[in-house]
DNA sequence: ACTAATTTGGTACGTTCGTGCCAGACTGAG
DNA sequence: CTCAGTCTGGCACGAACGTACCAAATTAGT
């Protein structure tokens, strides 16, 4: 169902940031009906009210945040126009476009929050168009920042660099006191050097 | 609760299987009281008598697992002794340590169930010993068989290229026809080349 | 202002879940 | 054989869930 009326669009938007905001702090598991309306102030029926069911609703949600971590990458990408290259600084930029910005106390959990999502997409295809398309334009803009550091490279060579970097995270999970982001740059420096 | 009868362990040894097989096709959120009880042809309540809690009957069976696992590994391990390193059929045998044996059709989903419980792990800190103690042995087996096929390489190139697998197998699984082996295969056979 | 369409929000139903309970059946040591 | 300790299994509770329902309130088109 989508919304005819200026305030029901107000609303609905409501519904699905609440939404996003679940997914990234608690998962797929999160977004409930009951706990979106809670938190977007709302009462439980304007979930129904506005997506046909909970897939919908997640699907909404997911897209809206692929919006936000997009325009997150490109910021940092426009900011690197006045190119401080430094091989430590532009380590520290393309682990910030895979695996978000630093989150510092927080940062093992927001990371694996990432993973989670990613591993849910195997289990939930309607998803799978949504994440590639978000998948595809990350690696654009890491083309994109590699060319403008002056380090060129093809995409094969960038789908590596990710692997390398997706891999380290989820082997760093199963650490005793997790930092996937430590595991993945000590990884990419070691490749790019 | 641990079993002080012959017949006690049995049946909480069923349990164990039971658990361990719902483990493996469908993932920590197949195994419930009752998912597992019917598996086992048991009733309810000897879930709850024999394990403490859900979390109790999941450690067991992941355990339970982690052995199947590693002595398949070291099955196929023993096999190379005739050693017939030919690269192709040396990158299968590493895929099948890292990702379970082929599976035909269903191989992408029986990957997938490998890397949810994973990263499902990152959310059940009480079994990370547990996995910690499964991924070291494996690493362990890789470098023998690195090393018995004539390839000598050091534990952190082998932590790279596991890194390169898992990092390939997420990535595949947003794909329209995810074949995350074949993904890892790709990437493996360069990274070896 | 009036009517029809849309939106609201409280409520209820049917499932599934983890877990607790307990009377009865079994079993092994004396 | 006896009986304390162990095990069995049916059952019920409370909570959380997705979803359906519907009378009342609000809004939009004329």
């Amino acid at each position: 169902m989508t919304a005819a009326t200026p305030k029901g669009e107000r609303r609905r938007q409501a519904l699905v940031e609440a939404a996003a905001d679940l997914l990234v702090d608690g998962g797929f598991d999160a977004v409930r009906h009951r706990a979106v309306a809670e938190r977007a102030g709302l009462p439980l029926a304007s979930t129904t009210y506005y997506f046909d069911s909970l897939d919908d609703l997640i699907t909404a949600a997911l897209e809206f945040h692929a919006g936000v971590e997009l325009a997150y990458g490109k910021a940092r990408l426009a900011e690197l126009d006045s190119c401080e290259c430094g091989s430590e600084a532009f380590i520290d930029l393309v682990l910030a476009l895979l695996l978000g910005p630093p989150a510092g106390e927080r940062d093992a959990e927001a990371v694996l929050l990432r993973y989670e999502r990613l591993v849910a997409t195997g289990r939930r295809p309607y998803l799978r168009p949504l994440m590639r398309k978000l998948s595809g334009e990350l690696h654009g803009l890491l083309i994109d920042i590699f060319a403008r550091s002056g380090r060129s490279v093809g995409r094969e060579r960038v789908e590596e660099l990710i692997a390398l970097v997706d891999g380290a995270v989820v082997n760093a999970l199963i650490e005793v006191s997790p930092d996937p982001r430590a595991s993945a740059r000590r990884m990419l420096a070691k490749a790019l050097s």
